[in-house]
DNA sequence: TAGTGGTCTAGACCACATT
DNA sequence: ATGTGGTCTAGACCACTAT
């Protein structure tokens, strides 16, 4: 536990950063190290004031933005706790694919190959890891209402998530699977999107006509501190579903 | 001028509204209505306490959130202004291609096309006007260093923006040119992506063959309020560039 | 009833930009 | 020197939840 009135002692040697930011590394600190697990519950807003050197208003005020983005949530009357992965928009986060009659569905994964190998180049520097460093792959096919319409390629670095789907079977949901089993929580994302045309090991898995344009999405994943968790490349069939985005 | 301490009046008689946020509708109705127009600098935090019969802080806090929102933006020292197309991300929140070696430019545009007509129901439905309304309707070619990219049919209200490009030249930046010359602003869009084949006329526009894959992108852009002001449809060839997105 | 977050205030003091 | 936003405090009171 940090000793009473943390903040404060280190604020005097730096004058330029302001209080709520230190509360606020201090308390991301704890988030990523797990001293506070998704779904726990924060200590009262006068506790953490107290345990900082702090007013409660500057403790109030780190919270909300932390709120606002996302990484935690409050109850009236109740708390403060860490958001999980069904807390967070995560699942429509990260997960945009709607039909075009509006319906908006989990599809199912079908796992269709998985690898350990070595890091090669793009694979190093999309997941700032070294070349040659101990990864996983997957090849996944996923299904809406049992037609297939996206093929998958997932790698992680096997050190952040060790052996990957070797203990247990993989759930649909990787980023869910990702903080329950390794404690690695996906934050954001970055995505690159272009349309390519289906390669034929593409169209025989999603039974289209070779070279039939299909939309392929490029994303890193990260958790705090912008730490790489997942590079993904999914080719999809955009025949009767396209892509959401938010912009604004 | 709102008479002194307005929203303190209003609060009384509905207790469960937060102060702030009247704050904020207030204000937000003043940048509707242009009482505050882009570029110009709004009353000081202080002023704008006094005038509405709050605290400095109550307003602080409004302002806060409308700048995180993009809305406004302060200087230090100077004071609180209201955002302009430049001052937002707009520049690169709406326009998002990205050349495959990095470079971000923003592409000239070519009139194709450009006529007057009545909604049809899709665009009726798009642009929350009724069928047979009046639009105007334009089509462009835009290009990257010279290169054919992207083939785009954009739909605006006449309503809205009556006489879009038959006083002036309209210039690359359409968002930009609706502000100056019309005062609307858009901070918001919704898009929707998918791979579609060059039809001819894509085609012949693009120097393609008929069938390559094109990223389309469909996007209804808003004003405040999620004041819909434009229906735009791009068709882009991504072999050289693709398109990015940030998520979380 | 006790404890939590939610709203709001009044005021101190600092950092910065303009005059 | 003045006025602006930026930080921080201490405390009041309200709304909600759990017991």
């Amino acid at each position: 536990m940090a000793p009473r009135g943390e903040v404060r002692r280190l604020h005097r040697n730096r004058r330029d950063v302001p209080l709520y930011e230190m509360v606020d590394s201090l308390i991301r600190k704890r988030l990523v190290e797990n001293v506070w697990s998704p779904g726990a519950m924060l200590p009262s807003e006068i506790q953490l004031a107290r345990e900082f050197g702090v007013s409660q208003g500057t403790v109030r005020r780190t919270l909300d933005a932390l709120v606002a983005e996302g990484l935690l949530y409050r109850r009236q009357g109740v708390g403060t706790f860490v958001s999980e992965m069904e807390d967070r928009r995560s699942l429509f986060l990260f997960f945009n694919m709607v039909a075009d009659d509006g319906r908006q569905e989990m599809p199912a994964a079908r796992l269709l190959g998985a690898e350990f190998g070595q890091a090669n180049e793009e694979e190093a520097r999309r997941l700032a890891i070294a070349v040659g460093a101990p990864v996983r792959r997957l090849r996944r096919l996923r299904l809406f209402r049992e037609t297939p319409m996206i093929v998958e390629k997932v790698v992680v670095s096997d050190a952040l998530l060790p052996g990957l789907g070797t203990e247990v079977p993989l759930p649909d949901h990787l980023f869910r699977h990702y903080e329950v089993a390794y404690r690695v929580t996906v934050v954001e994302a970055d995505e690159t999107v272009r349309a390519v045309g289906a390669e034929p090991e593409d169209a025989a898995l999603l039974e289209l006509a070779v070279g039939t344009p299909l939309l392929q999405i490029d994303r890193v994943a990260y958790a705090l501190q912008r730490r790489p968790v997942e590079w993904r490349v999914s080719r999809c069939d955009t025949s009767g579903q396209s892509y959401r985005i938010h912009r604004g």
